[in-house]
DNA sequence: GAATTATTAGACTAACGGGTCTAGTATAGG
DNA sequence: CCTATACTAGACCCGTTAGTCTAATAATTC
């Protein structure tokens, strides 16, 4: 079964699916040649072909990747943790990782290239909000079984948590708003999603 | 001052400013040639160059106008009905003006282009999400007054019962998740978040 | 070493598209 | 009517780019 002749080297597979995320996400779909891609990858055009039939089987497959290897949770918080003190943990975690840079990159490319490519739009919410959705639902039914909270929907509760943050930091940065345009700063309006959602699930 | 000569039409002028909105959001910007444009407006591809210098300005402009016709509030709602029969209207005009397939390929498109025209991102900001925003902190800050309510910072209420909608529906609809592959169907995810949020708020 | 496949650098093709130009026609003010 | 400007249809220019091809070299298997 093993191919006769020189193999194919998955380094430069690699070097050339992290280049496409790379100045795909950087740079945009349409703005980026392949030629930028061989160049940034250090490898020659033909072997891109050599790895990938099309630019567009190039972008699903750079997307893909990066959806795989950035899979993040909170999985390695302390979920013994009080509410009052988890919460603002899980919030801080979870907002610096959408704050930066690459993975607003990311998500713009993810929004923009999904209908064209269902797949990039599935992966991506397999990768980022479901796990992460379902870690703090998690949380919150054991905190419920502690008697700490009283969560009866532990799924929607995250969500509401979750997207009252992640709607508005999100929204804020894609749009440009700097932070002094804003209506407030984002750690006050962090604080006082937290309080309202203690409030509102506090044990009876 | 008036020009001799014939004077430059302003309806072909709206003409292709729809045109090049429509395009652009249902096709993308770089998938959109001023050919298309032309064809699309009925006029010729000179008349473009006689109102716009660019391409892009084409596109700042085309977006800035949707942008000042869409401007939506909620403004024509009874102010004065209970708080629970007030947020499940307010939330079902918002929800619906998110899920029709051109203001979520409006949103595509500021998202991606905002980063080059930042002016293009504030005045979707300024006729969208913020005058919305505003318009049920009003609301709260009258219930309050009334009595049906405790909110202390109407604007972050507001932010957070929208965006926790918003968020949610947006991130589904933008990354391409049929209703059937949700977590949960949205009309009951709806009525969660504003439970929650009556809750929160209610009068001690 | 022979056969085979990968890789490279670069030339090449073919299409596309932003933007300009031309020649003719239309529409306004003076 | 005259002049100035707008509009149209189409040709045109020119840079860009996805994708192919070539000729030479490298890395494997047998």
């Amino acid at each position: 079964m093993a191919g006769r002749g020189r193999p194919r080297s998955d380094e430069k597979r690699q070097q050339i699916l992290n280049a496409a995320a790379e100045l795909f996400t950087r740079e945009g779909y349409e703005r980026t040649s392949l030629e930028q891609v061989a160049e940034e990858a250090g490898v020659s055009k033909q072997t891109i072909y050599n790895n990938f039939p099309s630019k567009e089987a190039l972008l699903r497959a750079g997307i893909l990747r990066r959806c795989e290897e950035a899979l993040i949770a909170g999985e390695d918080l302390d979920f013994t943790l009080p509410p009052q003190a988890f919460l603002p943990l899980f919030a801080d975690r979870f907002i610096s990782s959408l704050t930066e840079e690459k993975p607003l990159a990311m998500y713009r490319l993810v929004m923009t290239e999904s209908k064209r490519h269902p797949e990039v739009g599935i992966a991506f919410y397999d990768s980022g909000p479901k796990p992460v959705m379902e870690s703090l639902a998690r949380y919150l039914a054991e905190a419920t079984a502690r008697r700490e909270l009283a969560v009866e929907e532990p799924l929607m509760a995250a969500a509401q948590y979750l997207f009252s943050i992640n709607g508005f930091t999100v929204d804020m940065a894609l749009v440009g708003l700097s932070e002094a345009a804003r209506p407030f700063p984002t750690s006050s309006y962090v604080d006082h999603c937290t309080r309202c959602f203690l409030r509102a699930y506090a044990v009876a």
